[in-house]
DNA sequence: TCTAATAAGGACCGAAATGGTACTCTTTCG
DNA sequence: CGAAAGAGTACCATTTCGGTCCTTATTAGA
């Protein structure tokens, strides 16, 4: 299946986390914990995230992780780009040069015009989106556990 | 980065060449020739293909390949599917039920949308528009060998 | 000033996916 | 019947991915 990294994955569900919960810093760990997530994947990727200019980190005792800016300015093109680089359907639609068929094949133009399309499905989806949605309709009978995704707990 | 499979890739390769040349059945063999790839590499992704519906083969001896329809009613999304399988971002996208998440989590349906975006934006590209696409403009000097694309020959 | 908390930066490892190869079986044409 | 060609299966090397651990740097607070 063509899909997005785990780890992308679980950014954005950390981003959520942190959009989500007023504004405090949040530790890594926190973190961890309300994604249910390992505290070393999340610190791992929370660094990818500050490195990109997603979030921004406070060192130190009481030091943690907080958004870089208003999850409305943030898109799951930021996400995704911060944690898989450009996206590209092909080599030679981001590398030129790579490719020795390049100058003859001509399906490098219609590539670009599918990843700028796909670039742009990416960016209309804000974080802001992502933790207004609707939750689906809640069973009545049971109160889940917060597993994160894609884990079978 | 973001990107299809290489087999993908040339997988669209290979219909391009399918497409391109009239309408005889091609050998896996002729094919791989054509598109600068090994013979088995090509039988393989052919397979895919033809269990797909995209191609149509032909057993034994003169046997073959050719186009199971025009390119102009096949399209990208049409190839990566058959070489990926359904188009999701995330696993809960597509397979619901693998993740103790989703009664909570509102991200699924964002992923959702993003999804169909995608799935449009590879629709949106024919056989017929790969193969008809005009070829960069040409560097006079050389004849460029055809290597498959990403090879770095 | 000392200590605890916390991020930063690597190094490392096991498992899975990917890409590639080989071998055998079946089908069809001549 | 024999050669050509696809179908099916199994196998292997490499890379990537997800995850863990360790060391260093920085800051708050006792």
């Amino acid at each position: 299946m063509l899909r997005v990294s785990r780890l992308t994955d679980y950014a954005t569900l950390v981003m959520v986390c942190l959009g989500d919960t007023g504004e405090g810093v949040l530790s890594a760990q926190t973190l961890a914990d309300r994604a249910r997530l390992e505290a070393p994947t999340v610190s791992k990727l929370l660094k990818q995230l500050a490195q990109a200019g997603l979030v921004v980190s406070t060192r130190g005792a009481n030091g943690g992780y907080r958004l870089a800016r208003a999850p409305e300015s943030i898109t799951v093109a930021d996400i995704v780009t911060a944690m898989e680089g450009p996206i590209g359907m092909t080599e030679c639609s981001v590398q030129p040069g790579n490719c020795n068929l390049e100058p003859w094949c001509g399906m490098r133009v219609n590539w670009q015009r599918i990843n700028r399309a796909i670039a742009d499905a990416f960016a209309s989806v804000t974080l802001a989106d992502m933790i207004h949605a609707p939750p689906p309709a809640r069973h009545a009978t049971t109160i889940p556990l917060r597993v994160a995704a894609g884990r079978v707990s």
